[in-house]
DNA sequence: CTTATAAAGTCAATAATACTGACATATATT
DNA sequence: AATATATGTCAGTATTATTGACTTTATAAG
């Protein structure tokens, strides 16, 4: 930011590199990862005949402990009713808790359950361990970039989303 | 490989950066910066009551031009059946050329048309921007570590597909 | 040459995930 | 008392995927 007029050769000879090709091949990296990221909780969700939504819900349930509805419903991106169908299975399977909230009594809190944890854990669990193997073999350096350039993907309204709950 | 042993201390200090938090953090990320990624492209699609189905069949015929059927089956990990109700529509709008093999008749060759090459265009343009703008920001060493973890994050087979046409 | 295999294409039925629109219920706010 | 908000639900539709069965055409194997 300070040394913004400064570094304007630096930034136009790093841009010179980066052919439409190699920004193309930046794309489908994206592709084929995401895939494979979302391929050990496939496997997993098989088991209990649920989607991703299920363990996207499942996940920020986790992550955002007593969070609204409507705050799943931002995060998600989606319609009510298409969150309700899966929200619905979690609660009757007991995965998910819904509770009446405290101050405003329209609002509903959702929880994980010991059994919803226990779906967690396994989930997260398998991405975990490809994500620290990446890690590992990529290097520490390598994580700070990787999460920087994925940031910078990121426009701001999406990035307040996520970082709020950053400690 | 060969210095397994004595960089275990190494790999262990870069590992005790890494909570469980912290790696949930890094698999948030590629959530959210998938979803960003493909929402320039989607924009588009619409004016051609396309989906990203369409999108990553252009991608990838652009890609690997005359590649076969089964190529594309391969790549994009689904069924015929579901390729060929894209495809259909593709070439029957005239943005995708089916040629006979030369060498064997069974077999066809796909290309983008003019027109087929104008969506792609439009399409890949709207995310190189993104990703330009994402890599300047983060800077050229960023740009490297991003790349690197995505590359770990596939495993061999799928990394095999699409770097067999990186020269 | 006949049979078997392979590449591509198609038809039908089904599933998961999303959408829009309409509406109901309970609770808060004005 | 009227209005707005948070949640939940019902019905209908679209996209993208699946499995299974089958056809056509062309190559390969016997």
């Amino acid at each position: 930011m300070a040394d913004h007029n400064r570094v304007v050769t630096n930034s136009m000879d790093a841009m010179l590199f980066l052919t439409d090709d190699q920004l193309l091949q930046g794309i489908e990296l994206m592709y084929f990862a995401y895939k494979v990221f979302t391929s050990d909780p496939d496997l997993i969700l098989q088991n209990y005949s649920y989607g991703r939504a299920h363990h996207r819900a499942v996940h920020f349930i986790n992550r955002r402990k007593g969070l609204k509805v409507n705050d799943l419903l931002d995060i998600l991106g989606i319609t009510k009713q298409s969150l309700n169908r899966v929200l619905r299975q979690l609660i009757d399977d007991g995965l998910v808790e819904s509770r009446v909230g405290r101050l405003d009594k329209r609002e509903r809190n959702l929880f994980l359950t010991e059994e919803g944890k226990e779906l967690e854990r396994q989930l997260s669990d398998a991405q975990r361990k490809r994500m620290r193997a990446a890690y590992r073999a990529a290097g520490s350096d390598a994580v700070q970039g990787f999460r920087l350039v994925l940031e910078k993907i990121m426009d701001v309204e999406t990035r307040n989303r996520i970082t709020q709950d950053k400690e």
